[in-house]
DNA sequence: AAACACGCTGGAAACGATACCGGAAACGCG
DNA sequence: CGCGTTTCCGGTATCGTTTCCAGCGTGTTT
């Protein structure tokens, strides 16, 4: 065991000031009923003392902290901070503080148990309320303060902050074709990801749309990173017709369809073209630099801090599903079929 | 007021599995002391009800958390992110959580008092220790589990993190030197950082080192933010005899430098060299990509990391001050003097 | 067979803060 | 002067958890 921090209290207040810990904490609080001078007395000991109330107790006692929490799988994939800069931008000026959470633990990986369990870390009254970015299984209280970004599993019934993915994957593939393309491959995202699917569908849609009849050889499954978008390079290139172009279902896996291009002596764009999905900021360093669909993630985190506070100041509208428009973006990976 | 969150309790474990809180704690806990069955029909009711222990009480019972607090100023700056992405790294696997405060508040900007305020908050029970990234006025409690990364102000009695800025900013110079440069303007940091006095004075000795005098009219004040790296630029460069390159106290002035070039028709690197200081990644993004001394901010997130567990472990070093080193990264925007 | 140890359990006191209630002056008014 | 109000303050219960201590059956020792 360390040695005990010789935390100071308000009790330490109060008698420092000789008054009662009531009284101390009607000036912490800025209550009425004290006088002026028994408040200045006051104030004058908590700045001497460098008193600052504990968060714990406070929110143990009473329900409310100006603190939202922002509950994040891990902090390494970019993704994650372009939400927290989203985050980190709404919140300045909001009045509220925030705190992001993060687990080191191994036990990290059984993702359910983890989000329900942080979740209710976080709001068992340490926050107001609370976003969750990316949960896999969106199924939370009814009246807890939630509201979660782009989730796994459609239908939450909390307040949601998606991408127009479908939408977005249609627009990709509209431009290979307008490119020329007719054999566009598919890496698809992690398959228990509402938004791969929305994605995988949208590029069905944009296929027929154009006309194109959909061909199962020219998909492969994914997991939204590197590593599938390299291993279905590979396969895909290999056989007798392979695509001229190749769709991966986010901007990670695109990055490995680029590498394996690399490797397997092809040239982008001229020899096969790529698109990818969620314009992280790495896509501006790929050689070639990456042509993407962007889905603005930071307006997405920013969204969400909006709409919990309106949530929690009773101004919540009733609309759950709250959705953020895509684009594409135009860069050097796609180019005119041969 | 809200409603109420009907929020479940050790409580309702206890009565659900027909024991007392002090068996379901220990239950939670994994103490001693219980029977096998006992523990498995509260490990049952546990899973039933969702039930997850609220940290407020917790922590304020019991003065271990397994939590780390980092304390950040703000989240849109790429420098705090970069940070976040070594403690991020660090964290993994280390068996601790990470809780990352921000304020939202303008009351923010009374930097010194939100620190002492902020860090009280984190250590009087959430966390078992805390990261301050740049704190403004590193004196704190002799006790505390603190360590500090790039301090402001020297000397401070916690364990600190920074980069070898003294060498940094001579390897800079040398680096320019090499190039033929003999007139070098230098764009000041924030006065009050001793990461940027520490620059400033590398600048100088590297200066001496290659035997060539000081020149105050090359150098300007600033404060890190881009503007003050335009403004510099166009001092210097309307001077009568304008400097042929200018070094950055860190990267975000020198784009700013970059900036002014264009807007003043000057070629960077053919009229103009720039290097900078930090390495963000934003300098691989500027036309040209800018030349700059790495400081690995991660590496600074990572050690601090480190650092802290190992105090909590009571495996501290007496050391206080540890260094990361710096090294030049070559790119685009330094060329050799006309 | 008495005494003792031991495994398991429940009761109660804390932790630091706030909310609620009630009491003591001070004051105004008939 | 008595009485009701107002102003200011202190006491106490409470939030959800852990920890300490005591109790109670069994099994083991002398």
């Amino acid at each position: 065991m360390r040695s005990k921090q010789s935390t100071i209290t308000i009790h330490d207040v109060a008698k420092a000031a000789g008054v009662s810990v009531s009284t101390a904490s009607r000036v912490l609080n800025n209550k009425a009923d004290v006088s002026p001078e028994t408040y200045k007395k006051v104030r004058q000991v908590i700045d001497d003392l460098n008193y600052t109330a504990s968060l714990a107790a406070k929110s143990m006692r009473s329900r409310t902290t100006n603190v939202l929490g922002l509950l994040v799988p891990e902090l390494i994939e970019v993704y994650y901070h372009e939400v927290i800069k989203g985050v980190g931008a709404a919140i300045e000026n909001s009045g509220y503080d925030l705190l992001i959470y993060t687990s080191g633990s191994p036990t990290r990986n059984k993702r359910a148990s983890w989000e329900r369990e942080h979740v209710a870390l976080l709001s068992s009254g340490l926050t107001d309320g609370c976003i969750i970015v990316s949960p896999s299984a969106p199924t939370f209280q009814q009246n807890a303060n939630i509201v979660v970004i782009d989730p796994h599993g459609a239908g939450a019934e909390v307040p949601s902050v998606v991408a127009t993915n479908h939408e977005g994957a249609i627009q990709a593939v509209d431009y290979l074709v307008s490119l020329g393309h007719r054999r566009i491959g598919f890496v698809q995202g992690h398959p228990t990801a509402w938004s791969a699917l929305q994605r995988f569908e949208g590029y069905k849609a944009g296929l027929h749309k154009a006309g194109i009849e959909f061909e199962a050889a020219l998909v492969c499954e994914g997991d939204f990173t590197s590593a599938c978008g390299k291993a279905a390079t590979y396969h895909l290139m290999n056989q007798p017709n392979p695509p001229s172009a190749i769709f991966a279902a986010n901007d990670r896996t695109a990055i490995g369809v680029l590498e394996a291009a690399q490797e397997l002596g092809l040239n982008v764009p001229q020899d096969l073209s790529v698109i990818g999905f969620d314009n992280i900021p790495e896509t501006m360093q790929t050689t070639p630099r990456l042509t993407t669909i962007d889905q603005s993630i930071r307006e997405m985190g920013s969204l969400g801090v909006r709409l919990l506070i309106d949530r929690l100041q009773n101004r919540e509208s009733a609309q759950l599903l709250h959705t953020v428009p895509t684009h594409l973006v135009v860069r050097d990976s796609c180019w005119m079929r041969k």
